[in-house]
DNA sequence: TTTGAAAATATCGAAAT
DNA sequence: ATTTCGATATTTTCAAA
């Protein structure tokens, strides 16, 4: 991850549809150059995938909520069988696992509140493992797209 | 949004940068169509944008956690100078707006355990406008890249 | 890394279904 | 309204320098 890299990077994540050429106009390299260090930092896994934003109200999903969960016995196996029940449900967009208090924050989505309520009611309440969970609906959610790196460590 | 540009928008958000080509060849229509189609979305919001998803870790953010702040007094001027502020960190990826006994989830990340600590007592402890906040850290966090849309409510 | 050339793709207007 | 066609511009891609 050279200065090249990163700055490829940044403008990967601003708009992961532009081409290469400009990429490579932009950071000043030539395309088949700006090409082949794509190639590897998608290999490496430094590029994990390109993926459309999409208006969430346009996906019929115009409420949002966090659920703060908290599950016993924090075992592997029901901690493993947890996450992969959560991963199927529709509604469950993103899953944090976390240390402290609540176990699992999960980010849901629904059409509105009686979906949400619903949805609740049927895939939280009745989990044997559940032993507690607080739902925060959200008013507002902004996601930074373009993320630089952070500094190295001074030795 | 009828079938075909869900189905366009299935596909750009498993991968941004496939070639309209093969977007239209993979739903079945004309290259022309699905170019003109995906422009609309565009147009239209539904589509908001094309971002490369890296890895934390080579941004040197190999240490994620979750910050519950609660302010007051929780005015429009306060809660949205709080907002600007935060965006404003390079820590910061992600702020969810709720309802109930937090008033903000902060998603942050740093090169490890010292900086986010660090970053903790320099940006959040001393803000006057902090009544409480409660960090915890994320041990795993994952997140669906696709999302289709959830079914029509029933009249 | 770059150059250069061929293959693939994007793009647009016009005509057709 | 969508598609097909054709024509051109642009881009991708790779072999070779």
């Amino acid at each position: 991850m050279d200065e090249l890299d990163s700055a490829i990077v940044r403008l990967l994540q601003e708009d992961a549809r532009q081409s290469n050429r400009d990429i490579a106009r932009k950071v000043g390299i030539a395309p088949s150059t700006c090409l082949e260090r794509i190639r590897l930092l998608r290999k490496r896994g430094v590029i994990r995938g390109y993926h459309a934003d999409i208006d969430l109200n346009a996906l019929n999903r115009g409420v949002q909520a966090i659920v703060a969960a908290q599950i016993r016995p924090l075992t592997r196996d029901v901690v493993d069988a947890f996450e992969r029940s959560l991963a199927q449900l529709p509604e469950v967009i993103s899953v944090f696992t976390i240390a402290g208090s609540d176990d699992f924050l999960v980010h849901v989505t629904a059409q509105d509140i009686d979906h949400l309520h619903a949805f609740l009611l049927e895939r939280f309440t009745s989990r044997r493992e559940m032993v507690t969970f607080r739902t925060s609906i959200i008013y507002q959610h902004h996601s930074k797209q373009v993320l630089d790196p952070l500094p190295e460590v001074r030795h």
